[in-house]
RNA sequence: GGUCUCGUAGCUCAGUUGGAUAGAGCAGCAGCCUUCUAAGCUGCGGGUCGCAGGUUCGAGUCCUGCCGGGAUCACCA
């Protein structure tokens, strides 16, 4: 499915370099380092393609800027067919690359269906661990910029050619269910997802609520009652009775087991419908309520080895203090766990699992400290693949007055906001009044896929280690920098080849000689050729704001190519014939680089 | 307090090993639909890149200090 020659915009700054390097021998006596060689794109308000910066080579020539550049671009012009002419401004050499060289990238690259991909390797997989939500209350927006992130960069990964896994790991036991469960005994009445008529991840949040309530009513009595407020927070009521629960769980409790299991299959309904509808899906999921007991095995050894160490009170540590930071627990003096001891554990279940050359874990920056001691502590024990553990930690998506808080309703629910997102997309096509001759099924399916994409592209678009704002007043735009803007040009471009093709224009093969380049098809020539690399390097730093962001460049400059020059309708034949194909090509880039992002594209809107 | 991180136009964001006069979108103003989809295009205004030093031929980018925001430093997860 994936094909792909080498990548040739790679190759030209490669040959650039190589000639570059060439010609210092040859001028000055000397070869120059590579690294000292800088090739970059020309900037627009210059004549050129690539820029060659002098100043570092000048150690060499001991001449004047000016005078090195021109040496360099006579070089480079008798020597390479595909540098055409150059200028020289303020010390910086700017190439002009032949015609020839952008329509013959453009023959080779605008009929593959993956250009840019590259093919799967053989290597051991990446596995991306992301969602990983608890079951005791709905997804938020938090959650979803986790789960955008985690798909989108799995997707650029697998573009890269590694395999990928997508896990998630939920949370589905712990005193935080507990206290949903006891919420539900006590004043749930029986209530079902199906009697309540709603899904069963926000009735079990509702519960949560409800339990978080009424513990507050306790801790109140009892601090008037004289305790302070750390006492009665610790023995009011509830919390004992749900903490008496946890402990059922652990026990085997049969009812306590039946009820759990009830309740987070509610969840995971509730989960299921969210996820479907924004289109993801997991390769494999992990449950803690399996592996919170890991990682006790790893302590053992830990302390056979000598690299952890037992305090008197019988909790075992691992002193990191070398490392620069300090003392971390591993476990408790009672012989439980702790978070750490089960992320040791789950880390090593999933190299037994599937032996990754990568293990991402897609976790909010809040959890740095958390992935430093992690990896510093498997490689104590002399887990070596420790070092593949890579934690893409990323911003977290705070509102205009500060982080969501769940106890002052400022949080942001995923479904509500796909509903309100939907409807956007619902009025604003209405608005504009086109397609009335969809369906009702087609109508929704376009809302559908507009609301998605304005979402998603709304969120990706931000470099994920930033935090990033949003604010619930203001809806998603669907104009300007944004995913919709990006699908109207995809569907735009469907409508150009539509029509072209209704008037029974065929695409033939393009005479490359018939003709010289536009500088607006030049424009789109050099952001396609620039693809790949975009790819390779949104893949290195797994970064999809690096693809959200190159292809709206891309669509910016369609549409401009688009209001500037005819295409269906132009009337020389080769001519029309190459704007047809380089539309085509732009919308296979559009669809592409959106699909990376989880994003899918309409052919009408 | 220690550690980490961020600070770019009124707002939301780009700016990838240091390179030319710092870019987009939104918001505002002014134009463009008898012509391939106006969810578009064009133009205008808007910046001491938090502040001060330093390194460099060259700093939004690297170093130091300061100011301001955030995160973290739990026998919570």
């Amino acid at each position: 499915m994936y094909f792909c020659p080498p990548n040739r915009n790679i190759m030209i700054e490669k040959l650039l370099t190589q000639t570059i390097v060439r010609a210092t021998a040859k001028l000055y006596g000397r070869e120059v380092a590579n690294e000292l060689v800088q090739v970059q794109k020309t900037r627009p308000e210059f004549e050129g393609d690539f820029t060659v910066v002098v100043f570092p080579l000048l150690r060499l020539s001991h001449k004047s800027p000016e005078q090195t550049a021109e040496e360099l671009g006579d070089f480079l012009v008798e020597h390479l067919v595909e540098v055409e002419a150059f200028n020289v401004i303020k010390g910086f050499l700017n190439l002009v690359i032949a015609d020839a060289y952008w329509l013959d990238f453009f023959e080779t690259a605008a009929g593959q269906a993956h250009f840019g991909f590259s093919e799967p390797g053989d290597s051991d997989p990446v596995v991306v661990e992301f969602s990983s939500p608890n079951t005791n209350k709905p997804l938020h927006l938090g959650h979803v910029r986790n789960i955008l992130l985690g798909w989108s960069v799995s997707e650029i990964l697998k573009s890269a050619g590694r395999k990928v896994v997508k896990v998630n790991l939920v949370n589905d036991r712990g005193i935080h269910i507990c206290k949903s469960m006891l919420a539900w005994q006590k004043w749930g009445e029986g209530k079902t997802p199906e009697k309540a008529g709603m899904k069963g991840d926000k009735l079990v949040g509702d519960f949560y609520v409800k339990f978080d309530k009424e513990y507050k009513k306790e801790i109140e009595t009892l601090i008037q009652q004289g305790l302070s407020k750390e006492e009665a927070a610790q023995q009011a009521p509830l919390l004992l009775e749900a903490k008496q629960m946890l402990r059922g769980w652990e026990e085997g409790d049969e009812n306590v087991r039946k009820l759990w299991a009830d309740m987070n299959g509610w969840v995971y309904d509730g989960f299921d419908v969210t996820y479907k509808r924004m289109g993801i899906e997991f390769d494999k999921t992990y449950y803690e309520s399996d592996t919170y007991l890991l990682g006790k095995a790893i302590v053992e050894e830990g302390l056979e080895k000598g690299v952890f160490f037992k305090k008197e009170d019988g909790s075992v540590w691992c002193d990191l203090s070398d490392e620069g930071l300090d003392e971390k627990l591993l476990l408790r003096a009672d012989g439980t766990s702790v978070y750490m001891t089960q992320d040791l554990g789950t880390a090593q279940l999933r190299y037994d699992d599937y032996h990754p050359s990568e293990l991402v874990y897609v976790v909010g920056n809040e959890q740095n400290y958390h992935f430093d001691v992690l990896k510093l502590v498997l490689k104590k024990t002399g887990r070596l693949w420790a070092e593949n553990i890579r934690h893409l930690s990323y911003g977290m998506v705070e509102l205009p007055h500060g982080r969501m808080k769940s106890r002052e309703g400022t949080v942001v629910d995923a479904d509500d906001l796909m509903d309100e997102m939907f409807e956007t997309a619902r009025k604003t096509t209405e608005e504009l009044g086109k397609f009335d001759d969809f369906s009702p099924e087609e109508s929704k399916q376009l809302y559908h896929i507009l609301s998605q994409g304005a979402l998603k592209y709304f969120i990706l678009k931000v470099d994920p280690k930033k935090n990033m704002t949003f604010n619930p007043e203001e809806s998603i735009d669907f104009n300007g920098h944004t995913g919709p803007f990006i699908q109207y040009t995809h569907a735009r471009i469907k409508s150009v080849l539509r029509k072209a093709a209704a008037a029974g224009i065929e695409i033939r093969e393009v005479d490359k000689t018939a003709f010289s380049t536009e500088p607006k098809e030049k424009d789109l020539l050099r952001l396609l050729h620039e693809f790949p690399q975009i790819l390779l390097q949104a893949a290195e730093n797994m970064s999809p704001a690096m693809i959200a962001n190159f292809v709206y460049e891309l669509a910016r400059e369609f549409n401009q190519f688009y209001h500037e020059l005819p295409i269906a309708k132009e009337p020389d034949t080769q001519k029309r014939n190459f704007r047809l194909g380089l539309s085509a090509f732009v919308g296979t880039v559009i669809r592409s680089s959106m699909g990376l992002l989880g994003i899918q594209v309409p052919d009408r809107m």
